[in-house]
DNA sequence: AATGCGGGGGA
DNA sequence: TCCCCAGCATT
């Protein structure tokens, strides 16, 4: 029924027969299993969008509460649009990356002021949008507007690397041309919505990286790589380099018995978080020196370090950051940003309005840290 | 075509 | 510890 796939990006042929019998298997799998998901109960587009940003990368179960907090704030698409950037990324916080909640608001905006306030439901108006590439683009107009475009995740790919045995790396460039082809190819026009979710759903739940249930997938006969006894090899992955590490020194800077927090930059990492002011230490170098260089090069305050504060370890894709956070002094000295967005004095309980990247919050919570920092503000 | 961008969960 | 997750933008 089908060709073994060769190495090159040549995308595997299904037969149609074969094609009607899968999509009916996989379709009555589905109707039973399918787990009851808040953005499965609407039609909303404007809600199954916001599901497909926050699931980006990012697991269901992480997602759920995410979504239902942000659609009981931003109900709909002129909510979003109102309300002010940080006000997003406050409800975004701890979820990461951070430019999709970026993106999400300026798409917002651009839906209300150009195109009506409706959601679009043409490839070519919605794909335009920030932040809408192909996947969101097939997932909310097949599920929204029951648009024939297929799906390609993690989760697709590996279904159909297994089921067609196709060799080409998932994570090599060029590797989303042949794997489109495939899902195209497989899709029930019928019911595109309900057939792309089935397969991720398959995916997530049957045919998962390291464990699969080939026992029990409707798939498993129409499977190669089943069949070849080398589902685990499937997908193909190219090696991929090690993560570095890195050591940071930050410093907690009292004064008045409030605290100096630091914004960071609209781009890059953590865009627009905001954090205790801090840099680099160089491998070797003493950190709380590192802390005090970095405070008087980012906001040039002159501390004074009184103490080590708290350790922390974050772990991030492509690096792994260790982070000494110092208790500093500036008795006097005004704040001249070089580097940062903006600046505030804040006391221990405005910390909570701001959005805070991971670390800082993992300060926060660490033993004995918010207690010292509730005696020394009143100190 | 390659790289940057978070954070959590599971083995 | 490592891998992977309902990817997108930028260069």
């Amino acid at each position: 029924m089908t060709r073994p796939t060769s190495i090159d990006a040549e995308p595997p042929i299904i037969v149609p027969a074969t094609r009607a019998a899968l999509r009916r298997a996989l379709a009555a799998w589905y109707e039973q299993v399918r787990r009851d998901l808040p953005w499965r109960r609407t039609q909303d587009p404007y809600a199954i969008w916001v599901s497909e940003v926050m699931l980006q990368q990012t697991q269901v179960k992480t997602v759920v509460p995410y979504y239902q907090r942000f659609l009981e704030c931003f109900p709909t698409i002129g909510h979003l649009a109102r309300v002010d950037l940080q006000a997003v990324l406050k409800l975004w916080e701890g979820l990461g990356y951070y430019s999709r909640a970026r993106n999400l608001h300026r798409a917002a905006r651009m839906v209300v002021e150009t195109m009506g306030g409706r959601v679009p439901d043409q490839w070519p108006a919605f794909r335009s949008l920030p932040g809408v590439g192909d996947y969101i683009a097939a997932a909310v107009l097949s599920i929204a507007f029951g648009r024939p475009y297929g799906v390609v995740d993690g989760n697709v790919k590996r279904v159909l690397a297994r089921l067609f045995t196709m060799e080409i790396p998932v994570n090599g460039a060029g590797s989303h041309k042949p794997f489109q082809a495939v899902a195209d190819q497989l899709l029930d026009v019928e019911s595109p919505g309900q057939h792309n979710q089935a397969v991720m759903e398959l995916g997530a739940a049957v045919c998962a990286p390291r464990n699969p249930l080939c026992e029990g997938c409707p798939l498993s006969r129409f499977c190669q790589a089943f069949k070849a006894h080398t589902v685990v090899q499937y997908p193909r992955r190219s090696v991929r380099r090690a993560v570095g590490r890195q050591q940071w020194a930050a410093g907690v800077v009292i004064r008045n018995g409030r605290l100096l927090l630091t914004q960071r930059p609209a781009a890059g990492l953590l865009a627009g978080l905001w954090e205790f002011p801090g840099g680099p230490v160089q491998t070797g170098a003493a950190p709380d020196l590192a802390c005090n260089r970095a405070i008087r090069d980012m906001v040039g305050l002159e501390v004074h370090v009184e103490g080590h504060l708290v350790s922390v370890r974050h772990a991030y894709t492509h690096f792994k950051l260790q982070l000494e956070i110092f208790l500093c002094s500036a008795p006097q000295g005004r704040v001249r940003l070089h580097g940062p967005a903006a600046f505030r004095w804040v006391t221990l309980a405005q910390l909570d309005q701001l959005p805070l990247h991971k670390a800082v919050h993992k300060a926060l919570a660490a033993e004995g840290v918010s207690e010292t920092l509730r005696r020394c503000v009143v100190g």
